[in-house]
DNA sequence: GTTGAGCGTT
């Protein structure tokens, strides 16, 4: 079929815009969302009976209407509130959720990451670049002091926030590399305790791509982040602009492509050090209930171990020690293994693949011990317990809580 | 084959 494009807008009587189809006559979601970010449907009024209508939406791809597409103006659907199967529906959580999702406030723009720039991009590259999506107001390549070569990364800053929303909701090729903008770690929000956006979907086979993965997840909220692992790891990555689209897939069995895949709750990555210091923070002043283990948490042993810790206090010498124990892959319990054995460091499980095809790599300075010290612990929430938790997190800063992933 | 890469000399 020829190329074709379809009138979309995102108000009736707005000036529509002209969005490409594929070459089977079909519209994906992702082209839809390239334009119009947070996307998740299309709807037209029937010339019949003057109703709107939703367009078929198949994973990710949109199915014109039984005679075509026509010349029809289709309007954007935005995700008006969690989707939630239906065996978890529950309205007094929708409500609360909509209700306060109308702070569409300070629309302040701020510095983006570029992940993964050619090593040859300098900063008028990326402003040349960038310039298309609006108007820039600061680019950085950052480079070695020393030698003067880009590590690879670099940030720019837009002037306006529609032009950030959209460079941050597609990826970029350039200089012949693929790139992401994202909101650097600094400037990552709080994401509240236990409220992560993103999701772990499991039992992935090699040939859903990432971009297959986020036109199907696309249909729930809109999506920020797909993450598959190289080489083929069997598991995949999926982040929401909302924490309770999220919520709500956790524990399901989807079908993509025909395959069952896995949702459950994505774990904090193990490597951020401030993440594992808050953590560690939390649970020394006491919490047991959500800082360590997860659900998955294999290591056996009594709750009661927990009893150990509940009462030691965060002091200088503490939170130095804890930092350098939590360089480590054990964290925390690796600290504690130590007491008991020299630990020999060495076995690194080649964290490393680079999947930069350039002469340069990244030095990971990441030294795991290979210790498989069988410490008791607590499978985590002795959530039974009395309202132990209830007051959680409420006197720590709020900003840090070690999902902010 | 079910838990991730890289984050800013201000």
């Amino acid at each position: 079929m020829a190329e074709m494009y379809i009138r979309v807008a995102e108000e009736e009587n707005e000036e529509p815009m002209e969005i490409p189809s594929e070459d089977d006559g079909t519209v994906l979601l992702s082209t839809v969302a390239a334009q119009f970010p947070g996307a998740c449907g299309l709807r037209y009024r029937s010339p019949v009976s003057q109703c709107m209508r939703g367009v078929r939406l198949v994973e990710g791809v949109l199915h014109a209407p039984e005679n075509g597409w026509g010349n029809l103006v289709y309007v954007v659907n935005y995700p008006k509130e969690t989707v939630l199967p239906d065996n978890k529906r529950k309205m007094d959580e929708i409500d609360a959720s909509s209700a306060t999702k109308i702070k569409r406030g300070d629309q302040k723009t701020s510095d983006l990451i570029v992940l993964g720039l050619p090593w040859k991009t300098t900063e008028q590259d990326l402003k040349d670049y960038f310039n298309t999506f609006g108007e820039v107001i600061m680019v950085q390549v950052k480079r070695d002091v020393k030698t003067g070569n880009s590590k690879g990364f670099g940030f720019v800053r837009f002037a306006e926030w529609e032009a950030q929303g959209k460079v941050m909701s597609q990826r970029h090729m350039i200089d012949g590399r693929w790139c992401d903008c994202k909101l650097p770690n600094s400037k990552q929000g709080p994401d509240e305790p236990m409220r992560s956006r993103k999701v772990f979907v499991g039992r992935c086979t090699e040939d859903i791509t990432a971009d297959e993965l986020r036109q199907f997840f696309m249909q729930y909220g809109e999506v920020t982040d797909v993450f598959i692992p190289k080489p083929f790891r069997a598991f995949a990555f999926v982040t929401f602009a909302d924490d309770q689209v999220a919520a709500s897939l956790c524990g399901e069995d989807l079908i993509i492509k025909g395959v069952s895949v896995h949702i459950s709750n994505a774990e904090p990555k193990h490597n951020n050090t401030r993440q594992m210091m808050e953590r560690a923070g939390r649970f020394g002043n006491g919490f047991g209930g959500q800082g360590f283990g997860g659900s998955r948490s294999s290591m056996g042993g009594s709750s009661s171990s927990m009893g150990n810790f509940s009462n030691f206090n965060l002091n200088p010498a503490m939170m130095a020690a804890a930092q350098a124990a939590l360089q480590n892959s054990w964290g925390m319990m690796g600290m504690l293994a130590q007491q008991g054995q020299s630990a020999t460091s060495g076995t690194s499980t080649s964290g490393t693949s680079s999947t930069r095809d350039q002469t340069q790599t990244y030095s990971s300075g990441n030294s795991n011990y290979s210790s498989s010290a069988a410490l008791g612990w607590g499978s985590g929430t002795n959530s039974s317990g009395s309202g132990f938790n209830s007051s959680f997190g409420s006197s720590m800063d709020s900003k840090s809580s070690g999902w902010g992933m």
